[in-house]
DNA sequence: TCAAGATTGATGCAGGTGCATCGAGTGCGG
DNA sequence: CCGCACTCGATGCACCTGCATCAATCTTGA
């Protein structure tokens, strides 16, 4: 029951492949030369710093990024042993427990935003037009097998004052 | 001299992150489940299979998937592990040498075709016309900085003969 | 012709990822 | 109340990647 996909899909196939690694390898690259740690660390203190105090569960986070289990635990163990964040008990789920973002992983995921946003429009917002951003979001979402939300990261708000 | 990027362009740039990685996932699982290695392999096999004799120096195979050095070197230690490639001295640059696709790697490269264009399909062609699989393969490629050809599988022309 | 520099490919090390599994704790059905 | 299935999070293992560096060889230019 295997049809043969289209040229037009497999060159779509292909293309999409590529530019996302080419393009997320100049980003990080940046990133990276700023003196910035991984993009994975940006969107887990993003999470965090948007949560309503600060804190998740880590089984939330790991649905809010869409990485497995282990994956969260590991990054976790990770930001804070550099002090971005704490681990706290979470009383009415004795398994469980809280992750909370500190001063300092708050303060890291602004700066970084400075350097990310600027990559996003170095590789992205100057190849394309607003409109053509528009197109391209839309022909992605529909590969997106109920991809979910999708969420800007939050300071996108700062400089779109209108919601 | 940092811009902002448009909400726009930062939208497009995450669903680009995460529509890619969700699909490729989708895609390597599928061919882990039917028992074959990862992409990768496919795409060494592949380069290989279309080279005059079969075979290509380890720097042409660098060049052809844009990896890294010490990834295509570890790369055909796998494959050769495997019997699926040998190495072969290079005469003319005793530097160098030659990577040749053995009977084996053939017959993978084609199994694994079977499997991979049906998963582009399932995931790639099912969910988009052809004419919307041009646009997005448009607007893809002036992100792509430079990316070079961007050839298709050699299998796709069996089911296009024309060109 | 020969030294300096570039190119080819391999590798030790640190770290990240996937997989399987584990121990602890919860909650539901009986 | 008990037991069983499930959820939460951690971890040992294998493998893979990036980085730096190495040895061998080629090329260039004085």
């Amino acid at each position: 029951m295997k049809r043969k996909p289209s040229t037009e899909a497999t060159s779509a196939w292909i293309r999409l492949m590529r530019v996302q690694s080419r393009v997320l390898d100049c980003v990080e690259q940046d990133l990276k030369k700023a003196g910035f740690p991984p993009l994975a660390w940006y969107d887990a203190l993003l999470e965090l710093s948007r949560a309503p105090s600060g804190e998740l569960r880590p089984v939330e986070l790991e649905r809010q990024m869409l990485i497995p289990q282990y994956s969260t635990s590991r990054l976790i163990d990770r930001l804070v042993d550099e002090g971005l964040a704490c681990r706290r008990e979470c009383k009415i789920d004795k398994r469980g427990q809280f992750v909370e973002i500190t001063e300092a992983g708050r303060e890291l995921q602004k700066r970084m935003w400075g350097a990310y946003s600027a990559a996003i429009e170095k590789y992205v917002g100057s190849k394309l037009s607003d409109a053509d951003a528009v197109k391209l979001s839309g022909l992605l979402d529909r590969l997106g097998c109920s991809c979910g939300e999708m969420k800007l990261p939050v300071h996108v708000n700062e400089t779109t004052p209108s919601r």
